[in-house]
DNA sequence: CTACGAACCTGCCTGC
DNA sequence: TGCAGGCAGGTTCGTA
């Protein structure tokens, strides 16, 4: 479900009703994630206040006071705001209590999320391999042309691996080769500096774009109030299979590569 | 090192 | 209407 604008806007809308509160209570209804929940988070956190909701990658990083939750949304995860008056519901898998009653609830039907624990966030495991985000400046075309040096994987791989930039997931990595002129299979290691700067500016934007319509709902993803986000309106080729390309009006087409559904206009793309 | 497929799990949509 | 099959926004891990 989520990629870096859904797991922005999940950061955004919870961050105000529960940053610098305490933490009353943890349950943990269901703790076989993508890895388990450990067993003493509620012993650990409770009595902590929440300094602030911080994001790295599609990771959400909950500070309490220096004791922090990596919270990971997966493929279908979502995080909203409620109150202990409204019971959970299937899926319902995490609740996160506040002394004035306020409820973080994490649902995740498919359970490939995750909820962690770590005291030193840049060293833990999964954070300390990620690449950089991709709205920061250390992320620029000579920084990705020097990561894909000798490497024939398909572009459109090549930037949905986090170990090279976090944050790009299905969906952007074919909108942003779109508005780049990249066509998805073209080899890492064959993109020009001027195609990878091209590139760079693609991703910000649409990244960026996204965020501010609060991201894409295709499905099932909602925000912390359980409300869709607007950005599939703007979507140049993901989904549009045999529909016209937006700029030339051929048929955008579909490709699976690495095992994931794939758009692209084959002409405004080479 | 690179590249590819499998695995984790549930729900929804399509087609017979 | 029922059911099998395919597909889904992510990521790690094992194997070539």
């Amino acid at each position: 479900m989520p990629e870096l604008p859904e797991v922005e806007t999940s950061r955004r809308g919870i961050s105000p009703h529960i940053v610098g509160k305490s933490l009353t209570r943890l349950l943990v209804r269901q703790a076989k994630l993508r890895w388990p929940v450990p067993d003493n988070l509620e012993q650990r956190l409770s009595g902590k206040i929440l300094l602030d909701v911080s994001r790295r990658g599609k990771y959400l990083l909950l500070n309490f006071d220096d004791d922090y939750l990596l919270v990971h949304l997966g493929m279908s995860g979502s995080l909203r705001i409620t109150s202990p008056a409204e019971l959970p519901g299937k899926h319902d898998h995490v609740d996160w209590v506040f002394n004035d009653d306020t409820v973080l609830r994490f649902n995740d039907p498919r359970k490939f999320g995750a909820v962690l624990s770590t005291t030193k966030p840049a060293e833990h495991p999964l954070l300390a391999v990620l690449g950089p985000e991709p709205l920061s400046a250390n992320f620029s075309a000579t920084y990705l042309q020097q990561r894909s040096q000798n490497r024939r994987v398909p572009i459109k791989s090549l930037i949905m691996d986090s170990h090279i930039v976090v944050g790009v997931g299905n969906i952007y990595a074919s909108e942003s080769l779109f508005g780049a002129g990249i066509h998805p299979l073209r080899s890492a290691g064959d993109i020009t500096l001027t195609e990878y700067q091209r590139l760079v500016d693609s991703i910000q934007s649409v990244l960026s774009k996204s965020i501010q319509q609060g991201g894409t709902t295709l499905r099932d993803f909602t925000n912390a109030e359980g409300k869709p986000g607007y950005f599939q309106q703007t979507l140049q080729v993901y989904g549009r299979r045999n529909q016209p390309c937006r700029l030339c009006a051929t048929p955008i087409e579909h490709l699976k590569i690495g095992q994931r559904a794939s758009y692209f206009c084959p002409v405004c793309q080479h």
